[in-house]
DNA sequence: ATACCGACCTGAAGCTACGTTAGGTTAAAC
DNA sequence: GTTTAACCTAACGTAGCTTCAGGTCGGTAT
């Protein structure tokens, strides 16, 4: 696969796919004679991975840390399951946040509401 | 109230609500004749619904939008709920994000769980 | 008095995170 | 034979604070 195939499957630029294997993100895209990029199926889900992590506010210091475990191979599945249990609580409590401030926006939504119903 | 009050109260940092007040986040905070800021419940209040729409991922320029607003008194109502209603929007998107990233998470921790029950 | 402390003030510089853009090259495809 | 799509390094940009240098108060301890 090309880098503007993935690029499409992820949703991540281009320039974002390399600055990610630059960055250790990916250390183990092969290349084609060429000097190109070749991406399997597994790459690709790989970076859909980090792009749906990244999205959800996962630092790139800790997918750094994900991937190098990743890279180490099946005996650091533990470490990396503890990893995304991690981010899966992060998760949980970002959703409380924005729980709340839903919350407190919708009360101020009614206080408006109450101002535009006395104006009328 | 002084500054480390509002600090404590709104969980900003007292650097952070001078900038804000620099950037024209709340650009009303009283001077006692010495110079140093002296915030009201208003005041106060109107910080930590900032830090509230901040945490949430509001950008600070549209906070200052929303500031600008707000300054302008009543007759903004209807924009400045417009805006809130488009952040509360935001945040339900933010929500439907994070849920598939959850479901995401839980097949891959599903597989992890799986090959820790083979090795054993 | 005097010396010191802690909390406030200012403006400017600094920093981290996360890409994006620029400038220049090579190689295949039409 | 010229577009097209990759490649590289390196500089740039943006958001959003934080830190620094330097200064003013008011109160307390010596």
């Amino acid at each position: 696969m090309k880098i503007s195939e993935v690029a499409e499957r992820t949703g991540l630029s281009i320039p974002t796919i390399r600055f990610y294997e630059k960055s250790g993100l990916c250390p183990f895209i092969e290349r084609g004679p060429d000097g190109k990029r070749r991406f399997s199926t597994t790459d690709s889900d790989w970076l859909a991975l980090l792009a749906s992590l990244r999205a959800t506010g996962m630092p790139t210091a800790e997918m750094r840390a994900f991937a190098d475990l990743y890279a180490s191979g099946d005996s650091t599945v533990p470490e990396r399951r503890a990893a995304l249990l991690a981010h899966r609580q992060s998760l949980e409590d970002r959703q409380a946040e924005l729980d709340l401030c839903r919350t407190i926006l919708d009360q101020k939504l009614k206080k408006y509401d109450d101002i535009m119903k006395d104006q009328t």
